[in-house]
DNA sequence: TAGATTGTTAATCGATTAACAATC
DNA sequence: TAGATTGTTAATCGATTAACAATC
């Protein structure tokens, strides 16, 4: 076994988004007591293989020892530290209704290093209203509320009809990443990110899933 | 240009994943009258190549016109036949928090085939109450209530610390699929599947693509 | 006709898996 | 010590992209 590299500079975008899933399994066993934690069950917990996991590894400033296997604090350490979950991630939510308003209110994101710091809605019903704490307020102001709340990320809760508007304004406003529940393909200049969480492409996909013919490979 | 082969019979889970975004761009480009579109307008729709658009849709059963593209009324209903938007596929949710309640609410599901047929919760202070025209249930009753909804798929909106013991109910209450809203990392027997929509991974996942530095790749 | 665009084959790229020496 | 497990290299696998003849 050579010493491990330092500081991995680079890293896989499928090795990042398996970063959240690493983070939660190893969380659960810090949370047993468990001090080691091998790329086997690792692998078993993620649905990967051990090879893999080894792999993935290899990307982050840690070592693992033979016989043993990863050290669960620092693993734990190191994946809330590439994660973010110490630093305050400032989140902008628009649109108030049902979902935007359980974004907002959801638990666990505090726990993970995200704050709503802000909720906007096109109703004139639903602005003034209190949701999670903040009041919700015109998207007319959004520009202003980025700029005063320092918030980085945008999530779009619109409906799909309003979903790529809602971007176009969120990207002016300065936002570096937006997470969009619609249905939307969202389209935004090359230095802003966007990460799909839709549940209903997500229904579909099961749907096809199931149609067994249909789907090919592992 | 050869003839088109009929009816493609598997489909790589990159193709199968990217159907709702072309069904989507599609069904735009219909709403606007569009006869004709081409593999090179629907990728830049979508953020692929021409060459993965032309890729994708040989897996569909249709056939593109050199100079003028796909007909966009074909597709569309080929699409649709595929992701069955026309038929109805029953959905039953499990948490009727706020983001369950969001699902059960949610107006787009019904007009792509998605019906919520149940909602379960394990607080006994929401079970009785309604949402969305269901009244909610006790988690207990999940196995009968699958079984005479005939639910296919089911929806974990519960927090992640539940969510597994709720996947282990869904599947032995026999649905074929999972939609899964919590952080958890979800295990199910081979015959089932799981497709995340996790907004939590999602801003997370936001974070390590904004510090630039940590990406490698396109 | 000339030019744009498909459908398909082949090349490229990159991720996953296998294999195994190092080693605890 | 013997055996389990890492870290890493090489092989494999599969997805994306390029290229281009067919053709409308």
């Amino acid at each position: 076994m050579r010493t491990a590299r330092r500081k991995a500079r680079t890293m896989p975008l499928p090795v990042l988004r398996r970063l959240p899933g690493y983070h939660h399994a190893v969380a659960g066993f810090r949370g047993q007591g468990r001090e080691w934690v091998s790329s086997q069950t690792l692998g078993r917990a993620l649905g990967l293989t051990s090879s893999t996991v080894r792999q993935d590894l290899s990307h982050l400033d840690l070592a693992g020892t033979a016989k043993r296997g990863y050290p669960v604090g620092e693993l734990d350490a190191v994946l809330r530290d590439r994660l973010g979950s110490a630093r305050t991630h400032r989140v902008v939510i628009v649109g108030a209704g049902m979902l935007g308003s359980a974004l907002a209110e959801h638990g666990e994101l505090a726990t993970h290093g995200f704050r709503p710091v802000a909720i906007l809605d096109r109703d004139p019903e639903r602005v003034g209203q209190t949701v999670g704490g903040l009041t919700v307020k015109p998207i007319e102001g959004l520009g202003r509320v980025v700029k005063s709340t320092r918030a980085e990320l945008g999530v779009v809760a619109v409906p799909s009809t309003s979903a790529q508007a809602v971007a176009d304004l969120l990207v002016a406003a300065g936002v570096r990443g937006l997470l969009n529940l619609s249905y939307a393909n969202l389209r935004v200049p090359p230095r802003t990110h966007v990460v799909n969480a839709r549940f209903l492409a997500g229904l579909q996909e099961l749907v096809l899933l199931g149609k067994g013919s249909g789907v090919r490979g592992p």
